[in-house]
DNA sequence: TTCAGGCTACCACTTTTGTGGTATTTTACT
DNA sequence: AGTAAAATACCACAAAAGTGGTAGCCTGAA
């Protein structure tokens, strides 16, 4: 049984791909997502599906900036973009931020399908249009070793202190504060924080506030 | 026409009151809303009810403070709280706050649409049970003389300039490159920060943010 | 047992926020 | 013409946030 969640801005779209996918005897199409802030609330919430079906084109927020948080926060979770144009740069990112597939919406349902299952084994997959790109990116790029399975400098998913430390932030505290009610060095405190912003790649309090709403980890 | 909204975290109930306000003829219900954040966004796009019938028990933004931040951002909008039960404190907060009634869900259809309508016109109406709460309240308090329309030292809603300010503060930027971008002393941008957080009622940044979110103000 | 990650802690320094005033000029309404 | 609110501007000081390091301790996985 393969978990997935679908996300997309178009209602209809996400409607009739819930209604093929269901049909499929393996899949579960656990929930689907209109918008990003509901998404990422479900994720924060311990619910993470094998494979999540991004759409590129969301509101405000862009399905780049979602599938590379997603990727960031919940690493074991899968995620296949789903595009209806495409684009060089996008994909060249996209690739390096470790995705799991891209294809675009005019892509058959059976390759759909496939495509998932290929996922959920932990194999990256594209529409063949696609990986011409993905080739022409690696040709030029030959200074990374690493596929898959690299250490990386990424910064890696937030810890349980970290989002304990990000709520409190969030409940106007000071860091002398929190360092009060958790019985901590405020310098302890500083270096959470420290790591929060490095993590969540914003430059102050403000930026984390509203990351921290838009990846649903706090209310 | 009386243009109303509801806002209920019971769909069901919101349906049924849908349902049963839109048969009366010369009330509309524009939208319902089963979260503040929808509903905080809907006024903030510059929909503004007649009416608004809230629920007070909402999950973690509670009634009270709901209704407390639309009278205070949308003066002109009338609120009618909804509750199962009643309670001397809240019912004298919500009073001193301007809002237009407290009815208790138990109230009969007809009772809440003889409220609905004298509310339109800038009435004050409750519950029978209520009233005397409210009657009581007014007893022990016998130092203020205002009753509804007076200029008060409540902190009004924001201005145009104030948003533009708190959009630029939550996209991360400091008081000087905000100076600097809208052509301002960096004093400005200060006291336009200091009135923003004096009236939302919040301590720091983090605060700052958080409500603009959940008031809809960003996204 | 090594090793990475998470949690803790420290330091020195700069920048920005936040407090608490006052005050002038525009703008819009009466 | 008068006035209220909005927008602008200034000041000084205290407090906190933010930068850029280092480093020890513990635990669980390889």
């Amino acid at each position: 049984m393969i978990s997935i969640v679908l996300v997309d801005d178009h209602p209809v779209f996400l409607q009739g791909l819930e209604a093929l996918l269901s049909k499929v005897p393996h899949f579960e199409v656990k929930k689907t997502f209109s918008n990003s802030t509901g998404f990422f609330r479900y994720l924060a919430e311990g619910n993470l599906p094998e494979v999540v079906l991004l759409d590129i084109e969301m509101g405000r927020i862009n399905g780049i900036e979602i599938a590379s948080n997603v990727l960031q926060l919940y690493p074991g979770v899968k995620v296949i973009m789903l595009s209806t144009y495409f684009s060089d740069e996008y994909i060249s990112v996209l690739v390096e931020s470790g995705i799991s597939g891209y294809l675009l919406k005019s892509t058959d349902f059976k390759e759909l399908k496939d495509s998932i299952e290929k996922v959920a084994k932990g194999r990256f997959c594209c529409s063949p249009e696609i990986m011409e790109i993905v080739i022409e990116g690696f040709k030029k790029s030959s200074d990374t070793e690493s596929s898959e399975g690299g250490s990386g400098k990424e910064p890696g998913q937030l810890t349980d202190r970290e989002i304990e430390l990000l709520r409190l932030i969030a409940d106007e505290l000071t860091m002398k504060e929190i360092a009060n009610k958790l019985y901590l060095s405020e310098h302890t405190v500083k270096t959470h924080r420290k790591n929060l912003m490095a993590k969540l790649g914003v430059k102050n309090t403000a930026g984390l506030i509203k990351k921290a709403f838009l990846l649903g980890l706090i209310e």
